[in-house]
DNA sequence: GCCGTTTTCGGCCCGACTGTTTTCAGTCG
């Protein structure tokens, strides 16, 4: 093997949203440089949410294979292609060297809402270069005194720029989720209210949260907005007009609220999903059918409303299925949605789990009695069966099992089988909380003997395999040396996917949103590894986890490869959290069949190698 | 710079809200 650079994706989404960022601000044909500017960060967007490693197409298909990309032509291509030959874009170097801004600073400001164009009028005023010296010359009030700029921009610039620096201004989807059905599900009951739905990446169930936007239908909006901008969670009223009030929520959050009429509410709420890409991509679909889409409806050319009041209607105008809101990415789905039956996959329900495959207990990190966890499973979710995956030993951090203890831990699984088989009585000890669980426990449900498996830093499992054999099914998961190299973490987790008695790689890369970047790993080689092997990859559920995130899970599925999805629970409630990763799995596409934990038990346990 | 069910040139998604240069550009989702 030569020497050879891993280029990712995001390494050229980057270089061409920063060439953009540029483009904006210095070109001299104002007018055509920001279309010029748009079209590098369409670009930049479109490689970004790429399911397929553009490295590769490069290397099999050249310049052609680029060329195939949507929003890629023959200027943007060759840039690209002399990046992946040189390392480097010339056109971007030359930029580049015309400004003293510190453009690695700069242009994911954007993303915040400070424009490449604010950018520039602070730097040929003030002679701002970096995200310190603007923080600098906003403490100082010079901000205020350019024009165009007040006090009050200074606030909101200097806010963003906090949060910014934070690395939050976004929320996790699972931290936010009771709040936002809470606020939804007063909003509903509000007289006169006909429905209200949030909507937005929240109803796209993406991993983390912006901000929410709420969509409710009703004659009279004042009414609404009146008792949104006082809600006790409000801190801040940032806007209202006639249809639409801003707050400020006391997390930080900002909250939007439109109130439409019954007959656009569909369109409103197909507007408001989301997402941006998907909409402008619906918009152009009208537009060639001489129709008109907007937030009110859609229009024919006499100004007629032939759609609005169900998203249903909106799509069904254009010729379109209904699209579910996790894959409205414009990746795809809206061009299989013009296929009509069967052109969109069917993806996995809400309610196709059947079991949990990682839970935890009191023996080792987990809160309550496995006991305790079975009933909460079978009663509060519905579940068929859960597999008890405490951690081992050398996990000492969480007090892991070792091999008697783990043995010791599968027989007292087997009497809790039995118990629940012959429907014994459950003693005081067994679960604290008696009432009514000795007849609800009994019947078909099935607790599995299970482990989470360390895997040690060259790959091996802190369990020999003869023990594992014994137990029902075999986790394994990294929990130590993150930041090995690429090449090193990926043959690690290949070993462990090799090993005969490893069902699941749990949570593949580690991540954790927001807060930790996943161990660099070949995902490529580990899902070929996986499919050789047939070895399962997890979706972990756990809201700060999402791990396999959903690129990674299309790429699974591409390949063939199983998935489970697993809550990772550590206490009853977190069961709740399935739901995320039901939510991560459809919007990597994946259909029932490809998660193995939507069979009930004894074919799961077939399935599995 | 990209793209084509009006187009290979001449467009480029859309409306609400804000601040104020009181008529429209900037920003947002």
């Amino acid at each position: 093997m030569g020497i050879k650079i891993d280029i990712k994706n995001s390494d050229i989404a980057k270089i061409l949203r920063k060439i953009g960022f540029l483009v904006e601000m210095y070109e001299n044909d104002h007018s055509n440089a920001i279309f010029k500017a748009r079209s590098y960060k369409r670009a930049s967007d479109v490689i970004a949410n790429l399911s397929s490693n553009i490295d590769e197409i490069y290397g099999k298909e050249g310049l052609d294979g680029l060329l195939q990309i949507p929003s890629i032509g023959k200027a943007i291509a060759s840039k690209i292609e002399e990046f992946i030959t040189t390392g480097k874009i010339h056109y971007f170097e030359k930029l580049k060297s015309k400004t003293a801004i510190n453009i690695d600073e700069f242009y994911n400001l954007e993303g915040i809402g400070i424009s490449p164009k604010t950018i520039k009028v602070l730097h040929n005023n003030l002679d701002i270069k970096d995200l310190s010296e603007l923080q600098n010359a906003i403490l100082e009030g010079r901000l205020r005194n350019i024009p165009g700029f007040t006090r009050r921009k200074e606030e909101t610039i200097l806010k963003k720029i906090q949060l910014f620096k934070k690395g939050i201004g976004r929320y996790l989807l699972g931290e936010v989720y009771p709040l936002v059905k809470q606020i939804e599900s007063r909003l509903s009951h509000i007289d006169g209210v006909t429905k209200a739905i949030a909507a937005g990446s929240f109803r796209r169930m993406k991993e983390t949260i912006g901000d929410i936007d709420y969509i409710v239908s009703s004659d009279d909006p004042g009414k609404v907005m009146d008792y949104f901008g006082t809600m006790p969670e409000v801190e801040e009223i940032l806007g209202k007009g006639q249809s639409k009030t801003f707050v400020r929520l006391n997390n930080g959050m900002d909250a939007d609220l439109l109130v439409v009429p019954e007959e656009s509410f569909g369109s409103a709420l197909q507007y408001f999903t989301g997402s941006k890409e998907h909409g402008i991509a619906m918009r152009k679909i009208a537009l060639a059918k001489h129709l008109h889409l907007n937030e009110w409806g859609v229009f024919d050319n006499y100004q007629n409303r032939i759609a609005g009041s169900t998203e249903e209607q909106v799509y069904q105008v254009l010729d379109l299925d209904w699209i579910p809101p996790e894959i409205r990415e414009n990746t795809g789905e809206i061009e299989l949605a013009k296929k009509g039956n069967n052109g969109l996959p069917k993806l996995i329900q809400y309610d196709n789990l059947k079991g949990d495959l990682q839970v935890h207990s009191s023996s080792t990190d987990g809160t309550v009695s496995i006991e305790e966890m079975a009933l909460a499973a079978k009663d509060k979710f519905g579940l068929e069966y859960i597999a008890l995956t405490d951690h081992t030993k050398s996990l000492k951090l969480t007090k892991g099992l070792d091999e008697k203890q783990l043995l010791d831990q599968a027989n007292r699984i087997d009497e809790i089988n039995d118990k629940i088989r012959y429907g014994q009585e459950y003693t005081q000890q067994d679960i604290r909380n008696k009432q009514g669980s000795e007849a609800s426990i009994q019947g078909n449900f099935r607790v599995l003997s299970a482990a989470e498996v360390n895997i040690m830093k060259d790959g091996s499992l802190d369990i020999s395999n003869n023990i594992l054999d014994k137990l029902d099914l075999v986790g394994a998961a990294i929990h130590s040396n993150f930041t090995q190299p690429m090449e090193v973490q990926t043959e690690r987790l290949v070993k462990a996917a090799q090993n005969p008695s490893v069902d699941i790689i749990f949570h593949p890369t580690g991540r954790l949103i927001n807060k930790r970047e996943g161990y660099c790993v070949d995902i490529g080689k580990l899902v070929e590894a996986a499919k050789d092997t047939d070895t399962v990859l997890e979706i972990d559920s756990y809201y700060d986890r999402l791990d396999l995130k959903d690129e990674y899970v299309k790429t699974a599925i591409q390949n063939n490869v199983k998935l489970v999805i697993d809550s990772d629970a550590h206490h009853p409630v977190h069961f709740a959290f399935l739901k995320f990763g039901i939510a991560q799995a459809r919007r990597g596409w994946a259909e029932k069949p490809d998660v193995l934990n939507t069979l009930p038990v004894d074919t799961l346990l077939e399935s599995l190698k």
